[in-house]
DNA sequence: GTTTAGCACTCGAAGAGTAGGAGTGCTAAT
DNA sequence: ATTAGCACTCCTACTCTTCGAGTGCTAAAC
């Protein structure tokens, strides 16, 4: 009666039942009713009590019924309430931390493959979708470029960026462009561009780049224009999911329906790409970047994902070069148990990427 | 009784019984009955009659009862008998010859890209998993191999390859080497190099690359050890697997365990492409390397896969440098069809990798 | 000898009915 | 504010039954 409305503050005891709930139904996958909770955690009230509590509960929206007569189950909120405020991390038990070292191989010369291995390790140990989004490299800037002919016809633009990362791509040039004309165009466009960061290198400063005049200027045109579309595609995201199938092993998506949902979302990869960028790019401007990004449920914009949470934290090539590591599993998760192991294999990875430098 | 016994070969009217018993359990994913074989299709005969060919059939292993009194499915036998001798594969229509170019997009400048884009198209038209090896390239030779700097102890080696693929690979080196040492080291090593089919270099053979006695040999040998393995590296074997989720559309996998063994074994992508492998090595044994190689059913040596079929028929580069490109789908599939479809973006393929040179 | 009609039998799929039980909300007493 | 008690709900699991498609076999017909 005297209490708030509008931000209605669990009260101690609510607390614990919802905590209590999210607990038991995460660990038995069954709806959790009073009985339940008398028997398992030891509240000093009676069954009576926690059901008074329970249809409080509900009626704030934190739990629902899946039918009229059945236990409770946390909604999205009441995972979000457990999440931001109810549950703790702790530390990950020496042998997992062992085990996440032991799987993330560092004997790669790419740091890619180092992403991939982490990657892989947090599927494994999770048993969910894992994914790491490329470093977004719109911050870094180029160290290196060079053109090499292929053949006639053919180039190679390959870019060495201040983040340690080198991407190349073929690019069709004009047949009768020489090697020594190929070398002034690559000299040129590198002295140009070294230290660039490359979301301000465009189409014009590239053309700009080279004063030669000693090149016919619709040839030069077009190298310079595939040098750029080179460039631009070394600042695409990429995506990486790892462990789909484990998914099907989750009781959660016995439903060959929810499955075939779930997997279909995820085979569209770009698609996952773009979403987990707008969520960065949400963060960033809360200024949250160093923290995990947690949606859940609904709060997820992308169809077929209604069932599932979605964790992901920030890894560093360099001070401006990040990307994302993280998972997609059901709701019904150990929340606190998956966090530690994202946030520690982040830190692993960030470790190994350091020494490959 | 006159007829052999080791050899028997099928007389005409079973012939016909057993193509049409696929044929119908193909379409409708029913075990097949006398009564709507009948129906269906004009023999010229009683549904007894029927039955005591189809007693017979199943007798010498071609069809089976899934339980006593159900219709009669193909087995794997039965499924080989109707590939190898009772189909006929026809054209595809004009349309999805239509739909298939236009979904090979040319617009790419990697041979990767289009190989990627023609096993999309692939799962996408057949609605089945697709596949696709990467090209097979210890027959191929260097043409190019440059070793340039990146940063203070490290090298990013670029081969180009005579079937006009480029890899590359990043590379430790020690740190104290200068831009002129490694550029002599790169011209000597590729000047050795250049002409030579993949799988003829060894580790000796580069090694005996560089005479120049001025770099410190220890040195020198790190260089070439790294420079050999990402040789080695160009010729490794990558598979790429297109539309997994597909499969759970299927109704032959809408059991959970089947879905879920297949996925499990699919996710193992270097498995599958160590199998394809040994296929294509075993046709070329045979002589059969232009033509497709069909498994079936427990014909597939893979877990998990004992309810698949699976098809490949394989693309070229140049003239001794091919990979496969395939599907791997129910043993329930119309073969003609999908063996058309394979053979038209196989074709497509092939086109389009010629005009991209 | 091959084909066919007829028939008894098998066995899975689908539906209806039933019992059980976990859980709820409400009321009245503490 | 808490609790015991109770009527009520409704899902789950199980059994039982029916239905029908399909089979193999036998004996007659061609």
């Amino acid at each position: 009666m005297g209490k708030g409305r509008r931000v209605m503050q669990l009260d101690d005891r609510k607390k614990q039942v919802l905590h209590a709930i999210v607990d038991d139904y995460v660990s038995t996958n069954e709806p959790v009713g009073s009985k339940a909770l008398i028997e398992r955690y030891d509240f000093r009230v009676s069954s009576a009590t926690l059901r008074n509590e329970m249809a409080e509960l509900e009626k704030l929206g934190y739990i629902e019924k899946p039918h009229t007569s059945a236990g409770r189950i946390p909604s999205d909120r009441g995972y979000r309430e457990y999440v931001d405020s109810l549950m703790t991390v702790d530390q990950l038990s020496p042998e997992e931390q062992l085990a996440i070292q032991a799987n993330i191989d560092e004997s790669v010369d790419e740091v890619t493959d180092l992403i991939k291995n982490a990657t892989q390790t947090l599927s494994k140990q999770t048993g969910f979708v894992s994914l790491a989004m490329s470093p977004r490299l719109r911050k870094s800037f180029l160290t290196q470029l060079k053109i090499l002919m292929i053949e006639p016809g053919k180039a190679l633009v390959v870019m060495v960026l201040s983040a340690g990362v080198v991407k190349d791509k073929v690019v069709r040039i004009p047949n009768f462009i020489t090697d020594e004309q190929m070398f002034k165009i690559s000299s040129a466009v590198e002295k140009h561009l070294t230290g660039k960061p490359l979301d301000e290198i465009t189409l014009v400063t590239v053309e700009t780049s080279v004063t030669d005049t000693e090149i016919p200027n619709p040839l030069l045109k077009q190298v310079l224009y595939e040098a750029y579309t080179a460039i631009k595609q070394a600042d695409e995201l990429n995506i990486y999911l790892e462990g789909e199938h484990r998914m099907l092993e989750l009781p959660d998506f016995a439903s060959l329906g929810r499955a075939r949902e779930l997997l279909g979302t995820l085979s569209d990869s770009s698609m996952v790409a773009g979403y987990v960028n707008e969520m960065q790019g949400c963060a960033e401007e809360k200024g949250q970047e160093d923290t995990y990004m947690i949606r859940i449920g609904q709060e997820i914009a992308l169809e077929g994902l209604e069932d599932c949470s979605f964790i992901t934290a920030t890894y560093n090539l360099s001070d401006s070069v990040s990307g994302n590591i993280g998972i997609i599993g059901p709701k019904r998760m150990e929340y606190s148990k998956v966090i530690s192991q994202i946030d520690f294999v982040k830190k692993t990875l960030n470790e190994k990427i350091k020494k490959l430098k």
